[in-house]
DNA sequence: CGTGTCTTTGACGATTGTCAATGTACGTGG
DNA sequence: CCACGTACATTGACAATCGTCAAAGACACG
């Protein structure tokens, strides 16, 4: 078992100190398994500790007065989940697993332990909080001003790549994971559409599939189609503090 | 002039020590005017310094390949912009004016040694930076999962919340300031059908309009028509480390 | 083998977009 | 002061996208 997941993500962008690295391990001396479909904290519920994910997959949705579902994020191993949370009383949003997870939890306190004793820790959440925001503001973007087939089709590139980032082996031909009542859910569509669009990108021969599993066939046409672009990519970190 | 309209809004929230004050208003050191219609920082063109809003109205904004514009977020006097660009090379999104204002510039090596030295302050810029994520992801229900008429009641409930927070004078007759495709723009609708939502939220006694100026007359009705939660209350900041 | 969840498909309807025309306010230059 | 241009608001007719409802098929699991 790995030392520290986030400190695995952390350690893609910058060189961690050991002492940086042992106060992350301290993030992660708890954990905890959840199943497929346990809620990790509800929405309007007090809002509990702080998580950084160990394996799994989980997602962030919110529920409307009509019952509709809108899901925010999906969270990969090295997230952090529940920092909306923290800052409330009451969680703003619910957190769910997609599959059988395993979690860290840690405390607000901890969170301010390392930011007073960890200045270039502490500017690097601020950093992974925003390219969480503008992974948001693309979403937004694309439920604004896009079509159905280029929100399903931004979903299944982002997901691919951002399984592939924490999962060397993914290649193009990989398990979405998602039901396409989820699918709708996180485009803003109802799952019957999500099925048409589906059935669209396979004819235009961007994707496809068979028996849960998904293949993307053109991922230039696909990129172009869904307004792709990678926020992983072009960082510039040089300006961080120094480290402890 | 005041010592630092970020210094306020941070003050709204903890008592600032004599020391951060002093950080504070190091970052607003420099000022500098911008013409309504001006931008501050362009998509896709290298990032350049942070700033803070003094006076004035400013949006930012992505355009699509189809020239079809999503606006993100608006910012009122005390925001910080370009925090996103921050962590790019090239700027993820177009600040722009929406009237004359006034911004104070900073680079990325202040806001670097504000969190070595500040640590409760850098920990309030995170609680800061996750108020406005949790409005973007609202905004991104409110898009997927609700109607047209729903989302501009929504608008106009934020900003006049955001700016009642800023100038105390603001009642419930005030000047939304927006055009109607910049609403549409922010909602994800056409000009066209935000007039005639507004037309049906005047017809349904929510608003009323005459010459520019709007009047919330039912805000109770106009929330629930929105779906609307202030998220700048309920705030839980007991745990923040200690002031220096 | 039965049950429940998920997928697929068709028919129809509602919401929202598109196009086009007109109206109104405001500023600019003659 | 008036003519003109520009930006914005308003309205109607029509079209396209997407949602709703309903039914049937596929698949896993006990």
């Amino acid at each position: 078992m790995r030392a520290s997941c986030f400190a695995e993500v952390l350690g893609e962008r910058i060189d961690l100190t050991s002492n940086e690295k042992a106060a992350l391990a301290r993030l992660e001396e708890k954990s905890r398994d959840i199943r497929r479909g346990a809620v990790l904290q509800r929405e309007n519920e007090p809002s509990g500790d702080l998580h950084i994910v160990r394996r799994g997959l989980l997602m962030s949705y919110v529920l409307l007065d009509d019952g509709s579902r809108q899901i925010l994020r999906f969270y990969f191993p090295g997230d952090m989940l529940g920092v909306p949370a923290m800052i409330y009383r009451e969680s703003p949003e619910t957190i769910a697993a997609l599959v059988d997870s395993e979690v860290c939890p840690f405390d607000r306190a901890a969170l301010s332990r390392l930011f007073e004793e960890h200045p270039r820790v502490a500017t690097m959440i601020l950093v992974l909080s925003q390219v969480e925001r503008v992974a948001l503001t693309d979403r937004l973007a694309a439920l604004g001003r896009t079509s159905a087939k280029a929100r399903v089709a931004a979903l299944i590139l982002d997901m691919r790549n951002r399984m592939a980032a924490q999962d060397k082996s993914i290649t193009d031909t990989f398990s979405l994971g998602l039901t396409q009542e989820e699918i709708g859910d996180a485009t803003g569509l109802t799952a019957v559409h999500v099925n048409r669009m589906l059935r669209q990108l396979e004819e235009d021969g961007l994707i496809a599939r068979e028996g849960g599993r998904m293949t993307i066939r053109d991922q230039r046409a696909l990129a172009r189609a869904a307004n792709y672009v990678d926020r992983y990519a072009g960082l510039e970190l040089g300006w961080l503090p120094a480290a402890r």
